[in-house]
Parts: structure tokens; sequence; C-alpha cells
DNA sequence: CCCCCCCC
């Protein structure tokens, strides 16, 4: 098998010229910084005839490298790239070429070897060869030096910066300031202030990001009243001279090493070319799915139709003291999955969820409480609501032509609330025979069960909006609902459900009532639409109940004998309510059964 | 120079 590699592209590319999608085989790789999501990789590249370890791989195809498909030896198309002059302290300077996308030709193992006899590229080798031949480029580069003087930038017609003048934010480091970027804004954070020993003022932040990765910019006092207006999210803006620091991986998600802060040289001026729209934003969606796998602390990005969204709920945080808006919108998407995604501050008051847009998320945060999976928005978060992405048409497409009616589950479903007790899977004979449910303190078990009969009366019931407070509201014919144990009236309530319904296994049955999240979980829908059907839709409400019925759950129960007067009786609650993973208990079901007939496989 | 990113 022959690989042509583009022979001479790599002395081209070195010389600042342009070579179209050149072919070259790679020596080798090193990990030249960070870790985990902030790793970064220099890679040594041969075109047959020169070698040279100037390339380094944009962050979104670090995984290519980690999972082994970018091995040595491999034969690769560098479909796009930009290439960098970085000032190096006292050797003057050094270019880089940051691989944006790359096709494999051939794998590392199919090839075996290295092709051709490439020298190691130097300046002499460059003095020493023919002067290079350039494939045509618009304009000859001009380097960044030239336009470095803010007035210059100031004044110019911003067209004149080309894409060949401007830096990679990738290539963007301390060691070096004479920088133009093209980035587009990202996200923009209010201003706030700051009061502490060493003093006191404003800032506001900004998330930038072009086709190689991404940064962080601050501007402080007089930079904040300076750029607060002018920079608005989703405009590119050309931005020179900032001072760039080492970035506090404490405080941030971004994925880059270093941040910048604006100072009184910075120099911002709009592009508002259109051949300059460009960079978008990369998103690297995850299946809803598939988010339950994942560990917490993770940042994701998904995409999702928004099914339902709650009401703004103001609390104030136990730690700080502090007064917190959010609110919980659950989306979905074709993978069968739904996930609750809580949004704070402004972004939560303002959400409109009733047109059930789509919400593309960029850096959310996975989190776990009490065993369920939520994400949450960070001030670094990304959202928009339906972006003109493939993704997001599709979404739409799936939504409203039967995805609003498919069954998803929530990962977010609340469940494991257990002090303790143990969590074993048992029949409803089993649970009989143990007695559980007469101790003090109630007894937990998992059991796979249908759902045989639900009581649909008083399923729903307007309860107390304060956030704490679920008890019933006792409606004052006056527009007024009344709540006895806060002990006064609100205009709004919100819906919650406590459904009664029968459940069956093989062995036996049981009376359970379950509440309003694992009642959600059954219901396929949340208190909010139920209470909309209940309101406006009766048979919608009674044929909802009707269609749970038969459906196998995996439960977890809480029972406990309760006595009324002089009555007694086993009280059985749904703690959570979730779809059948046949898997799980299917082996659980061979388990049970090389038990008992001591039969193994 | 901020550094909060939350809650049950």
């Amino acid at each position: 098998m022959d690989y042509n590699l583009s022979e001479g592209s790599l002395q081209t590319i070195m010389n600042g010229g342009h070579y179209e999608k050149p072919v070259m085989q790679v020596l080798g790789s090193k990990k030249i910084q960070g870790s985990g999501a902030n790793e970064r990789f220099r890679l040594l590249v041969s075109d047959g005839k020169h070698s040279h370890s100037f390339a380094m791989l944009a962050t979104q195809l670090n995984d290519k490298l980690i999972t082994g498909e970018l091995s040595d030896y491999s034969v690769v198309q560098i479909d796009r790239f930009v290439t960098s002059l970085l000032k190096n302290t006292g050797k003057g300077e050094k270019r880089v070429m940051i691989i944006l996308d790359i096709t494999i030709l051939a794998s590392g193992t199919d090839v075996g070897k290295k092709l051709g006899n490439p020298q190691t590229w130097s300046e002499d080798s460059a003095a020493a060869a023919p002067a290079p031949v350039m494939q045509p480029v618009p304009k000859p580069t001009v380097q960044p030096m030239q336009i470095s003087k803010p007035s210059t930038v100031t004044g110019m017609n911003t067209s004149i910066l080309s894409a060949q003048m401007t830096h990679p934010i990738a290539s963007l480091s301390p060691y070096q300031n004479k920088w133009v970027i093209k980035a587009r804004v990202m996200n923009k954070s209010p201003i706030r202030t700051w009061s502490n020993a060493r003093g006191e003022g404003k800032l506001f932040s900004m998330d930038l990001f072009d086709e190689s990765g991404e940064i962080r910019a601050t501007a402080f006092k007089n930079e904040c009243d300076k750029f607060y207006d002018m920079i608005q999210v989703d405009k590119v803006y050309y931005i020179s001279r900032c001072q760039l620091k080492t970035a506090n991986k404490q405080f941030t998600t971004l994925k880059n090493d270093y941040e910048m802060t604006f100072t009184a040289d910075t120099v911002v001026a709009e592009c508002t070319d259109d051949m300059s729209a460009l960079p978008s934003v990369k998103y690297d969606f995850l299946p809803i799915n598939s988010i339950a796998e994942k560990s917490p602390d993770n940042i994701v990005d998904v995409i999702g139709v928004c099914k339902s969204a709650a009401d703004l709920q103001e609390l104030t945080a136990k730690s700080t003291g502090k007064l917190l808006k959010k609110r919980e919108v659950t989306l979905v998407d074709s993978s069968g999955g739904g996930i609750v995604l809580t949004l704070w501050g402004a972004e939560a008051e303002k959400f409109e969820g009733s047109t059930n847009p789509v919400i593309a998320v960029k850096g959310a945060r996975l989190t776990e409480f009490n065993g369920s999976k939520s994400l949450s928005c960070l001030a670094s978060t990304m959202m928009r609501l339906n972006p003109d992405l493939p993704e997001a048409h599709k979404l739409r497409g799936w939504y409203d032509n039967g995805g609003a009616d498919m069954e998803t589950v929530n990962i977010s479903a609340k469940s494991g609330l257990y002090s303790g007790g143990s969590n074993e899977w048992l029949s409803f004979a089993d649970a009989e025979a143990k007695q559980l449910g007469s101790g003090e303190k109630g007894d937990y078990y998992s059991l796979l069960g249908v759902l045989t009969f639900t009581f649909s009366d008083n399923a729903v019931y307007k309860a107390c909006p304060q956030e704490q407070c679920n008890k019933k509201l006792v409606d004052q014919d006056n527009g007024l609902f009344r709540c006895e144990k806060c002990n006064r009236e609100y205009p709004n309530y919100k819906h919650r459900l406590l459904l009664g319904a029968n459940v069956s296994d093989p062995t036996g049955d049981q009376r359970i009532t379950a509440f309003n999240e694992a009642a959600e979980a059954m219901l396929g829908k949340t208190a909010a639409e139920v209470g909309q059907l209940f309101d406006y839709d009766k048979n919608a409400y009674a044929q909802l109940f009707e269609e749970v019925k038969f459906k196998t759950f995996v439960f977890k129960f809480r029972t406990k004998i309760e006595t009324y007067s002089d009555e007694t009786r086993l009280k059985t609650t749904v703690m959570n309510a979730q779809p059948v993973d046949y898997k799980d208990a299917n082996s659980r079901l061979i388990k049970n059964i090389k038990s008992i007939t001591g039969v193994q496989v």
C-alpha cells in the first residue's frame, strides 16, 4: 500500500504559506500541558521530506490521541489548520500549527513504519532550501506586530484583519503579548462588585472562543465601565493587548490554562464582516440517556427539548444565607432520556418554557443529590434556545412528530432517600414473611412489580406555593388559596401529586402511596401537566391513569405499620419508581435460580 | 484586583 505524503507542504506552512489539506504522517506525540479536560498535545509530523514537532492538536481532537485512533505512524489529512507565530523569549519567533480538523487516512498499525526519510526541519534547512512554492493565498501574511499599536487598531477598517493576522486562542500564553484574537463571546457576566481586605471594585467577565479554544477574560473597574455595554453575547470581536495569567482551575471549567485581564491598553473592535461570522460554538452533545452513567462533577454539553419547566423557586441557602432563585427545566431527547437542568438567577427568572423550546447547553455540571442526577448551570455554562443547529432541527422534528409523547426515563427522578436500612430485592411474599414494617423506623426494599390499578380521584391537588411547604390549600372561592400550615393566603399554587395505586408481583399485591416525584415518574408527566389535564381536559386526565395500568417498574418502597385510632395497617410508600433495566433484572433472576436450584452454569 | 457557580 502506498501512502502519498504531501512532500514539501511542511516547508510551505513553516514559511507562513498555506497548503490545502496536506497529507502527513504522525511520528510521535507528547503531552505539553494540563491534565484532564485541559490536556494539550504536540505532534511530531512528517511530510516525507521534513519532520517537525510544531503541530498542536486542538483540544477537541484530544480524544483521537487518547483513544489510540491517532497512533504513531498513522497517515492523516489535515483538513483545517491555522498557524501562528509565537514570540519565544530570547529565541526569536517560532511558528506553530494548530490542527483543527483531521481525517485519519491509515492507522498507525496499518502503516507500521516511518515513510520516506524525513529530515528534521530547521531554519537552516529553510535557508538552504529553494524558495518554497506557495499555494496562492488571498493576501500576504501580515505579522501581528504591525497592528500592535492600539491607535492603529482602533482606527482601522477591521476587514483588513485577515485570518492570517489573528492568533488562535489556544496559542495565547503569558510569554508573548503581541497578538490579536478573533473571538466570539459565549457568555458575559453581569457587573459584580466586591469589597474585601485588599480593596473594592467592580468587574465583569466574558468567555470567549474561536476555532482553536476558549478563554475567560475579565474587565475590572475602568475597563468594566468602558467595555461592558460594547461586549455582546454571540458577537465576534478582534481583541488585543490583554494581560495573560495562569487560570485558577478552582474557579473555571473552561479549557484553557490561562485567562485574560483587560488593561488600559486593551483594544476591542467588533468584527462585522459577514465572512468572519465564524467561529461557531463547538458542542460535544451527549445523548441524555447516557448521562446517567457519568460521574458527578462532569462538565457536559447536552441538547434537548424543554418538556416542562417548573415554577421559579426562591430559596435561602442555609450555608451562606444568600437568597437564590432557581428553576428546574426537564429536557428530553430522542435517546429516550430525560434530565433536569437547573437554571439560576436571572436566567431562571426570565426562562419561558411553555413553547417547549430546544435548549442547547454547553458546559453544565452534572450533580448528584440523594442518588439522583441532574445538570446545573454554572456562570460559564452557555445556554441557547432554539439554536440554528442541525441537531436542534432534528430534535424539533422528533418532538413535534411524536417525540413529545414518547416515554422518557428521567434520570433525575428522585431516588434513594433512605436513612440507612437495607435495599434488598424482595417479593411481596418475602416482605410479609420478614414482617417488614413492624419496627420503629420502617423498612425499605426493592421490588419489580406491575401497577395494576391507579386511583385517579384526588391524585392531584393544589399545594402551597412555598418551596418547603407542600400543604394542600383551601380554595377561598375568591381567587385566593389559604395555607393552614403557613397561616396565609396566596393568589397562586403549585400542583402536586399524591397517587394511590395497587402493585402486584407474582407473589401478592399491595396498596401503595406515591408522593409527587415518584408519582410523576409513574405517570410520566409532571405534577403541573397532570394538573393542567385535570383542570382542562378531564378525558385526557382519566386516560392517563388508564394508560399507566399494567406498566412494570422497579419500585423502591418504604413500609411501616401505622395505627389510626384502633386500626393498624401496613403503609407502603413509593420512594421511587424507575423503568426496568432488564439486563439487571435478568441477572438477578439468574442468580436467584442458581441459588434456589443449586445449579451452577 | 474576582473566585460566587448555589438548594433540597
